[in-house]
RNA sequence: GGGUCGUUAGCUCAACUGGCAGAGCAGCUGACUCUUAAUCAGCGGGUUGUAGGUUCGAGUCCUACACGACCCA
C-alpha cells in the first residue's frame, strides 16, 4: 500500500526539522513551562478591546499549533492546549533571525512562545512573541482544519486525532472524569471505603452474562474475567468493611450496540444496615446532586428530552407495570397463562424459537425489555422484581414470589441495579442450585455456584443494601452522546 | 445472527443511465507586516477497502470477503 502523498508530507516535515536543527533549534527538548494557558488569558482579558496592549505582562503559552497564517515578514498562529486555543503574533522585526525558523513550522507541531498579549484590531486576543521555540515536530498532517475528523471509525480508531481536533469529544471525556470524581467523594464523605476486587475470577458470578475466558500459566489454571464485583464486595462486608465500594471494569462477552460495549465501568457499593430503600434513597440524591454539580441544573437534555432528576423519581412496580404495559389482566407470574398469552401475543418470527416455550424468567424478562423499559423515559425507579430473575436479593418482606429490588431507568435505558441483599446463606445456596441447574438445561448465562462466597455468607452478612451503577451510561446522558463509544475513550473494535 | 447503507488523495467530499477519477483543505514554489475557513499566482499528490467476474471499456454492474454505521433479533 502506497500512500504517496501521506509519505511526501512526512519527508517534508523531517526536511524542516532538520532545517529548524541547522538553525540551532533543540527539535525535543525535554520540558517546558507555560506561564499561562489559553484559558487563563481569554479569561484575564475578558473585557480588552481591539487596540489595548499589555507590553510588561510576559507569558508563557504552549500548544500545538492548529492554524497558521504567514504574510511574509509576520505571521498568525493559533495554539491549542487542553484549556483551550489561543493566537499568536510572530513577526520579523521583533524576532530578528529566529522568525526564520517559523517558516519551517508545519500544522500539528508544539512551540513555545513567550511574549506580551494584546488585542488585533479585529478584536482577538494575541501573545505576541519576543520569543518562540519548537516543542516537538509533528510528522503527519492534521486532518480538515474545518471539517475535522468525521468519519467514525477513524475517530474510535485513532482518538488521539479525535480529541486534537473535535473539542466536544474532549468535553465528555472531561465531563465522565468529574462524574466519576463527584462520586468518589460522595461516598467517601458517607464514610464508604474504596477498594479493589480481583477481575481474575475462577468463579464468575454476581450477574446473568457470559464471561471472557483465560489462562494463567503458572497456575495451570483457567480464569474469567469478572462480570460483576458483587459477590467479593459482599465478602468484604461480612469481612467487617460495612460501607464499601469499587469503581472498577466488567467485562461481557455479548454483542454490542450504543448501549453496551463488552468492557464497561459500574460503580458498586454495600452498605451495612441499609435495605433497598434506604439503597434508593442514596441513588435519588447522588443522581440529582451530581447532575446539578456538572450541569448546574436538575434538569438535562439529552437527545432533544429534557430529562428532570428532581427527587422523589416516579416510582412503578415491575410486575405491576410490565402487566399494564403489556395488557396482561392476570398475575405475570401465572405460568400456564403467560406462555398461553406470549404464545399469541409475541409468536415465533422467521424460524425463531418460540419464546412461549423458554423457561419462565427468559419469557418474563423479554417481556419486561419489550413492554416496559424502552417506554420508560424519564428518571423512574422500577421496583420488586420477580425472585425468579433475581437469584441475589432478599425475599421482599410482605410481597411472595418477589424479592427487594430496583432498577433506576432513564430514556430506555437500564441505569443500575439495587436490592436488598440476600443473607441468608441456606436460602442462597437453595438460588444457586436452581441457577445450576438452569445452566444444566443449557442456559449459559445461568450463574454457577460459588462455595466460597456461601461459605462467606455462613459467617453472617448484616443487613445490607447493595448497588451497581453503571458509569458510562451516566455519562452519556451527561455528555449527550447517542452511543457508549462516545463516552469510552477506546471501545472495543475488530482489528483492521 | 438478519436487514439496510457505507468504504474514492493525509482530511472533508464530488464523479448522471458503465465512457479520460475531480474539488476544497493540507502539502510544495513564489508574493505579501493585523490575519483568523487569510489572500493571490503556479505545481505535485490516486492499486477508487480486498479478491474474483461481466464488458470493447468498471469508482459505477454481479459474487465473495474485510471493516464500519444504523436498525432489528
Amino acid at each position: 500500500m502506497t500512500q504517496k502523498s501521506l509519505q511526501e508530507q512526512r519527508e517534508q516535515r523531517l526536511r524542516n526539522q532538520a532545517s529548524l536543527a541547522e538553525r540551532g533549534f533543540e527539535t525535543y527538548p525535554y520540558a517546558f513551562e507555560a506561564t499561562a494557558t489559553p484559558a487563563a488569558l481569554h479569561a484575564a482579558h475578558a473585557d480588552a478591546q481591539p487596540g489595548d496592549a499589555w507590553p510588561d505582562e510576559i507569558v508563557t503559552v504552549a500548544g500545538r499549533m492548529m492554524t497558521m497564517r504567514g504574510m511574509g515578514k509576520v505571521t498568525f498562529a493559533t495554539l491549542r492546549d487542553g484549556s483551550g486555543d489561543v493566537q499568536v503574533f510572530l513577526q520579523r522585526d521583533r524576532l530578528g533571525e529566529a522568525y526564520g525558523g517559523v517558516k519551517k513550522l508545519d500544522l500539528g507541531d508544539w512551540i513555545e512562545v513567550t511574549g506580551h498579549p494584546f488585542v488585533t484590531k479585529t478584536g482577538e486576543l494575541t501573545v505576541e512573541a519576543h520569543a518562540w521555540r519548537p516543542l516537538v515536530k509533528s510528522l503527519r498532517p492534521l486532518p480538515d482544519k474545518f471539517h475535522g475528523l468525521a468519519d467514525k471509525e477513524s475517530r474510535y480508531r485513532q482518538r488521539s486525532l479525535d480529541l486534537m481536533v473535535n473539542p466536544e469529544v474532549r468535553r465528555a471525556f472531561v465531563l465522565r472524569s468529574r462524574a466519576i470524581a463527584f462520586i468518589r467523594r460522595y461516598l467517601d464523605e458517607l464514610g464508604f471505603l474504596e477498594v479493589e476486587t480481583p477481575v481474575l475470577q475462577a468463579v464468575p458470578g454476581g450477574a446473568d452474562a457470559r464471561p471472557f475466558m483465560t489462562h494463567h500459566n503458572a497456575l495451570g489454571h483457567d480464569f474469567h474475567l469478572r462480570i460483576s464485583l458483587e459477590l467479593y464486595l459482599k465478602r468484604l462486608v461480612v469481612g467487617g468493611f460495612e460501607a464499601v465500594y469499587e469503581i472498577g471494569r466488567n467485562f461481557r462477552n455479548e454483542g454490542i450496540s450504543y448501549k453496551h460495549n463488552p468492557e464497561y465501568t459500574m460503580l458498586e457499593l454495600y452498605w451495612a444496615g441499609k435495605d433497598y430503600m434506604g439503597i434508593l434513597e442514596l441513588v435519588e440524591d447522588l443522581y440529582a446532586s451530581l447532575v446539578h454539580e456538572l450541569t448546574g441544573s436538575m434538569q438535562l437534555t439529552y437527545q432533544g428530552t429534557v430529562l428532570d432528576f428532581t427527587p422523589p423519581w416516579p416510582r412503578v412496580d415491575y410486575t405491576g407495570e410490565l402487566a399494564a404495559r403489556a395488557g396482561i389482566d392476570f398475575d405475570v407470574l401465572d405460568e400456564e397463562r403467560l406462555r398461553a398469552w406470549t404464545s399469541l401475543h409475541h409468536p415465533a418470527k422467521g424460524g425463531g424459537p418460540e419464546l412461549a416455550e423458554a423457561p419462565l424468567h427468559q419469557i418474563v424478562g423479554k417481556l419486561y425489555d419489550i413492554h416496559v423499559e424502552p417506554s420508560l423515559v424519564q428518571p423512574t425507579f422500577v421496583m420488586d422484581h420477580p425472585e425468579l430473575i433475581s437469584p441475589l436479593a432478599k425475599r421482599h418482606r410482605s410481597r411472595p414470589g418477589l424479592v427487594e429490588r430496583f432498577e433506576p431507568v432513564a430514556v430506555g435505558m437500564e441505569l443500575g441495579n439495587a436490592f436488598s441483599e440476600l443473607n441468608d446463606a441456606i436460602e442462597q445456596r437453595r438460588r444457586f442450585e436452581e441457577q445450576a441447574a438452569r445452566r444444566e438445561a443449557g442456559d449459559d448465562e445461568a450463574q454457577p455456584v460459588d462455595e466460597e462466597f456461601l461459605v462467606a455468607l455462613e459467617y453472617g452478612m448484616p443487613p445490607t443494601g447493595g448497588l451497581g451503577l453503571g458509569i458510562d451510561r451516566l455519562a452519556m446522558l451527561l455528555a449527550d452522546a447517542p452511543s457508549i463509544r462516545d463516552v469510552i475513550l477506546f471501545p472495543l473494535l475488530k482489528p483492521e
